[in-house]
DNA sequence: TCAGCGCAATGAGACGTCTCATTTTTATGC
DNA sequence: GCATAAAAATGAGACGTCTCATTGCGCTGA
């Protein structure tokens, strides 16, 4: 149906390998056989079939990457920025959804490996599922760069944030502000990121002499009842309640939000807040939220680099561990001096109801 | 250096006719040699290569989807929804970005004929642009569903939402709340889903008996300075203001209130406002914003289901054209009953200003 | 004129799979 | 035990491309 480059061979009048050079450019060939070939391609409408170079080179220009929500906003930043720089260099990319699955992820891995693609970009949906084992199964057939969640104790490549120094910022912001007692609710523990980020709030803690309390750190999830119970919970206990609250990702925290305000508790009223991750970049929601916001355009960008320099220049060497620094643009939602008898005075009202 | 079907055939101690037969399950194969064979899979980690099968069967069981923009959260919702039909049918799909430009679109296209694909979803970066001729380029290849956007007057299988309805039920939404200045902020009318949207607006009008005025048609685009232009100017003339504004999608309408609340303009004192799309779908910010929400993912869903109808049952036959219909969320911004005194006072500040 | 050289062009073969015509094995009935 | 039919297994060939060893050709200098 599609013209193959037999076909031209023969509309050309010369021989199926003068063809292939032309297309390929991979050997000399006179000026005027490839304009015949040429001349040909534009009679022919042809184009090359890429499955059939594919199978005979054993290259498929082809990269993947698997994310664990693509409804996440975060997630297509990345993608366009790794879909940017795969393009620039000529390669592919196809974008899978494992749905937060491991099962699910370890199916799309096969299909990638099924596809013979070159190298993979992935954020895993799985934490401390992410064995040696399973790390080696997911990389024995080509290189693979983690993004965003790292497996832990592995030696990989990886591109990610400075998770615990972007906490760390965050959480002196709050000091600055007059906060001392202040939460945190976090994503799954088992994500090593969410570790580092509850780790930069104790080194920010510690470094402003303030003690890191076992009731202050609220291991939380993505899902939105459990985040709710717990955040609900920790802030309307009739004492030691915090005066600010920081999520380390943006679906918890969004979560978190959610569920405070559904029971009367908003922000920056009744507790400052500070979330990894946008929820609403636009400055004329109210309240706006003061936010840890990742390069992530960057960061899929230097993903696929990384990932291309492991397949073009070799299996061996070290690995790259590229951390980008994040940024706190900050909002209204933790820009109040802390005043802590106007806030008392509040939840006091809020309980009642 | 990935195993394969010979080397089955050679440790399995069977022909590879029937190591095939027995992966494809095309042809009746005795237990023993299944067993057999399956065993060979199993130690050596088999996984048939797509790119040899492709080749031989011409088929690659793979989709394309190109979307104009996916960091605009309302494709990668419909990419969900379309990833997962071609999955449950046993299709791959490829995502790509066009980034708005026509000639990007047509490369992209163009990469996907050259991978085989079987057929794609089109979200078309151009709206005029897609003539008789280019339509005929992009779809010679393979069949081709257009998403959410159309082209002008072509006979194509489709999916999107019931534009007109949709704008239709906003505007009556704004008119029962008293409103009769009503003012469209547009995208670029190139587009035949914007140009519905507006069809929309003037047949509500016409129903209320409200006779549809140039000056309250802004013809706008995705680009925030214009449409900041745009806005101001309409919302801050002396005389004939709007009270309302409806905004034809998620792009222009956020850039519309980011333009109006700039200069001190804000929902719903002084305008209200509906959109197309979410904008922020959190009903804790200030303010809530009145939006007709469309069935993303039903609309790729849906999209894959026609396509492959058409991939697996003939190139002929009528095309299907499916419009889907939207929801209206009121939130504040269109809430309150229209006080033209209260309103008017307020915008005089506002000039002072 | 012709050997020697270098550039062009050639076309067979391989990549891994599936298909299908053919051969071999097994089962059945007498 | 043998003829026959049915079932199973076989392996060569093709898909479209690229590669590479070989051939063809024109030019140079002796």
């Amino acid at each position: 149906m599609l013209p193959t480059q037999k076909e031209l061979a023969k509309l050309a009048g010369v021989s199926s390998g003068t063809v292939s050079n032309v297309i390929s450019g991979s050997a000399r060939v006179s000026e005027r056989s490839r304009q015949k070939v040429l001349e040909a391609i534009r009679i022919l409408n042809y184009q090359p079939n890429l499955i059939a170079r594919s199978l005979k080179t054993n290259r498929t220009k082809t990269l993947g990457i698997v994310v664990p929500d693509i409804t996440i906003p975060f997630f297509p930043k990345i993608i366009r920025g790794a879909e940017c720089a795969a393009r620039e260099r000529g390669y592919f990319l196809i974008v899978l959804d494992s749905e937060g699955s491991p099962n699910r992820e370890s199916e799309m891995v096969a299909l990638l490996r099924a596809q013979r693609i070159e190298g993979m970009l992935l954020v895993t949906a799985s934490g401390e599922d992410l064995t040696t084992e399973r790390w080696t199964a997911l990389s024995s057939s080509f290189p693979v760069v983690c993004l965003d969640r790292l497996p832990a104790d592995l030696d990989v490549d990886f591109v990610c944030v400075d998770d615990c120094g972007a906490a760390e910022m965050a959480i002196s912001h709050l000091m600055r502000c007059g906060h001392r007692d202040i939460a945190v609710i976090t994503g799954p523990l088992t994500l090593r990121n969410e570790q580092e980020r509850v780790r930069g709030y104790r080194q920010a803690l510690q470094k402003g002499g303030v003690p890191a309390r076992r009731t202050m750190i609220w291991n939380g999830s993505f899902e939105q009842d459990e985040v709710a119970r717990i955040c609900q919970n920790g802030m309307l206990r009739p004492s030691g309640r915090p005066t600010a609250l920081f999520a380390t990702n943006g679906v918890t925290g969004l979560a978190a939000l959610r569920s405070l305000y559904s029971v009367g508790l908003s922000t920056p009223q009744d507790f400052a807040f500070v979330t990894f991750d946008e929820i609403a970049a636009e400055d004329f929601f109210r309240p706006g939220i003061t936010s840890i916001v990742q390069p992530t355009f960057d960061m899929g960008y230097r993903a696929i680099e990384v990932l291309l320099n492991r397949i073009e220049h070799g299996k061996n060497g070290r690995r790259e561990k590229v951390r980008l620094p994040a940024t706190l643009t900050v909002r209204e939602s933790s820009s109040m001096i802390l005043n802590l008898n106007a806030s008392s005075k509040r939840l006091k009202k809020v309980r009642k109801h």
